[in-house]
RNA sequence: GCGCCCGUAGCUCAACGGAUAGAGCGCUGGGCUUCGGACCCAGAGGUUGCAGGUUCGAAUCCUGUCGGGCGCGCCA
């Protein structure tokens, strides 16, 4: 791809900047960041700038004055066709009709690459999401942040970064042992044996399936060894069959990952002791009350923490700063984002704490915090607790809604919103709902570029300077502006721009269709007709690769 | 009590400190002899919770306040 005709205009801009400086027709001192923006009135430009509005107090200069003075320094060219100062003090611009004809074949050029960035700083990036315990499956309030993660990495991977999606799997730690000694309950009590469960044990009756399928499949076995023994043994069998579980419940929503990280790795590696080692050194570490702590209250947060406990077992907290030592010094990323519930919010100052602790600068960790899911039948409120057993499970909100929907819908909130989840309306009103609109103007692209096959046209070498149709430029504008989307998107984390941007490109396309007939039979719209096809592939092309990054499918027919 | 997040149209949600706060759903009224009507067009609907402040300009930033969510364990 060429450079974006943001960054050509912002390119424009300082160089007026600087020629007027040097010209002396303008006091700068120092050279100001120089941002554009997209006018939502169209008759405002395809891009403005704010600039001689923000520079008038500085400059002492009135606002209308800078604009017009940077207007007469910036010539037309072959993308911008014209510059203009418009008050209280911005400067527009307008594209090149030629040029956006031009970028029809530019993006059936790029295909399937069409929107990808090359990154001015590509980094190494993790993205760590999900990372449920596999005491059960995953629910709900889950699916928001897989949502939220598989899409995030697949556009930090289209701005030009290297991404690893990661589970961090607990397969260690007192949470797990109280889900053994559940499975194990269950597995007992399948058996007709007296059995308790434990205190705050999982009471959920996928234990009970869970205990009846491995007594099914493993037969009677776990039931004749020492309960130690028992609990070991079946808890392995209990744990992978739920991890493998919560693999394919993933999946059936389009989430995947490179790298399931097992927490019980920092043990056997040692990691986990280098890393309270280096935080001893550090002076991070300190005795008291039988218990080890690390000091986070002298970094500024607001307490201490422990890492050890007095009985010698180590807590959540240790295991993740071992973990993030792994994530930033063992495997050299340059950048961690990890993916949070708003229940986990009161964890982000200490863990910045002890990676600061470990030499490492905090801000190369990021946490997004995803709020809480309201799961709504109309009115009623579902409660939704794993303990209790009393929640819907990511799959059957798949089931009940779809993958595409159900993605759709989490993502298009911005995740510091809480929301509310009505499934009863989900499932009503699927047929109405965003996705089809969006997925409907793809499908109506395959069919006509289809039956424009059946009709051996061949639009190959159509001549796209006949596309100057207002709705046919308007689309091409709203094509244009996914590359700079995703830029913004990989810069502030916040993919719920896309669902909307893919609303808005689909409505350009109804809004062409309705207007501009593409396959005609009168001989003397043949231009226009391999033009409109020429667009139609285009429109298509960047239909699919946006819906593909929001992991959903592009369908050819519905 | 302290900390983090959120209050925008009837509902669900957008809005990079910028120009007349926008979409979808719902509501009202229109639109196909031709490519897929799961479409298009128009209209009604707002004191951006409230009160101050900063700014040329505030839904956005700051302070206070009201309302809601979540945290504040030798649980994860």
């Amino acid at each position: 791809m060429p450079n974006l005709a943001r960054d050509l205009i912002i390119a424009k801009l300082e160089k007026a900047l600087e020629d007027a400086r040097a010209q002396q027709r303008m006091p700068l001192e120092t050279m100001p960041a120089v941002e554009v923006e997209r006018p939502t009135k169209p008759e405002n430009g395809d891009f403005a700038t704010s600039l001689p509005l923000r520079l008038a107090r500085s400059t002492r200069v009135a606002p209308m004055e800078i604009a017009r003075t940077l207007t007469e320094l910036m010539p037309v060219d072959e993308v911008v066709e014209r510059v203009w100062a418009a008050p209280p003090g911005f400067v527009n611009f307008n594209l090149r009709q030629e040029w956006l004809q031009g970028q029809v074949l530019e993006i059936i050029q790029a295909g399937e690459s069409y929107g990808a960035i090359k990154a001015k700083n590509p980094q190494k990036i993790m993205v760590e999401f999900v990372s449920v315990n596999p005491t059960g499956p995953i629910h709900v309030g889950h699916t928001r942040g897989a949502v939220l993660g598989s899409v995030l990495a697949s556009i930090l991977e289209a701005a030009g970064h290297s991404v690893t999606r990661e589970y961090y799997l607990n397969d260690a730690g007192t949470q797990m042992d109280l889900f053994y000694a559940s499975v194990y309950a269950r597995y007992m009590e399948a058996l007709g044996r007296d059995a308790q469960l434990p205190a705050g044990g999982y009471q959920g009756d996928y234990v009970i399936e869970l205990a009846r399928q491995v007594l099914d499949q493993e037969g009677e076995r776990y039931a004749s060894l020492e309960r130690e023994e028992a609990l070991k043994l079946l808890g392995d069998t209990a744990r992978e069959r739920m991890v493998n579980l919560i693999r394919e419940d993933l999946l059936r929503l389009g989430v995947d990952f490179h790298v399931w990280f097992q927490e019980s790795l920092l043990y056997e590696s040692g990691e986990y002791r280098e890393t309270l080692d280096l935080l001893g050194e550090g002076g991070h570490l300190a005795h008291r009350e039988g218990a080890l702590w690390f000091t986070s209250a002298a970094l500024g947060d607001d307490r201490d923490n422990v890492v050890v406990r007095s009985s010698g077992a180590p807590t959540y907290f240790a295991s993740d700063m071992a973990y993030h030592h792994n994530k930033f010094v063992k495997r050299g990323f340059d950048k961690v984002i990890n993916i949070w519930g708003a229940d986990h919010q009161g964890h982000v100052s200490r863990l910045k704490a002890a990676v600061g602790a470990m030499g490492v600068d905090p801000e190369r960790l990021d946490v997004i915090i995803a709020q809480m899911v309201t799961l709504k039948r109309g009115r009623e409120v579902v409660k939704a607790s794993k303990r209790s057993g009393d929640f819907v499970t990511l799959r059957e909100l798949v089931d009940e809604v779809g993958p595409d929907a159900c993605r759709y819908f989490f993502l298009a909130r911005a995740p510091g919103t809480q929301m509310d989840f009505d499934l009863k309306l989900a499932a009503k009103e699927s047929s109405e709902n965003p996705v089809y609109y969006i997925q409907y103007a793809h499908a109506r692209i395959a069919g006509v570029l289809a039956k424009a096959k059946e009709q051996d046209i061949d639009w190959a070498k159509a001549d796209v300077s006949l596309l100057v149709d207002a709705h046919e430029l308007n689309l091409i504008r709203k094509m244009l502006q996914l590359p700079e989307l995703l830029e913004k998107i990989a810069a502030t984390q916040e993919p719920h721009h896309l669902p909307h941007y893919a609303l808005e490109l689909a409505t350009a396309f109804h809004w062409f269709y309705e207007n501009c007939r593409v396959l005609s039979s009168d001989p003397a719209d043949r231009g226009q007709t391999l033009a409109r096809l020429k667009l139609l592939e285009a429109a298509q092309l960047v239909l699919a690769r946006t819906l593909g990054l929001m992991g959903m499918t592009a369908p050819a027919r519905m």
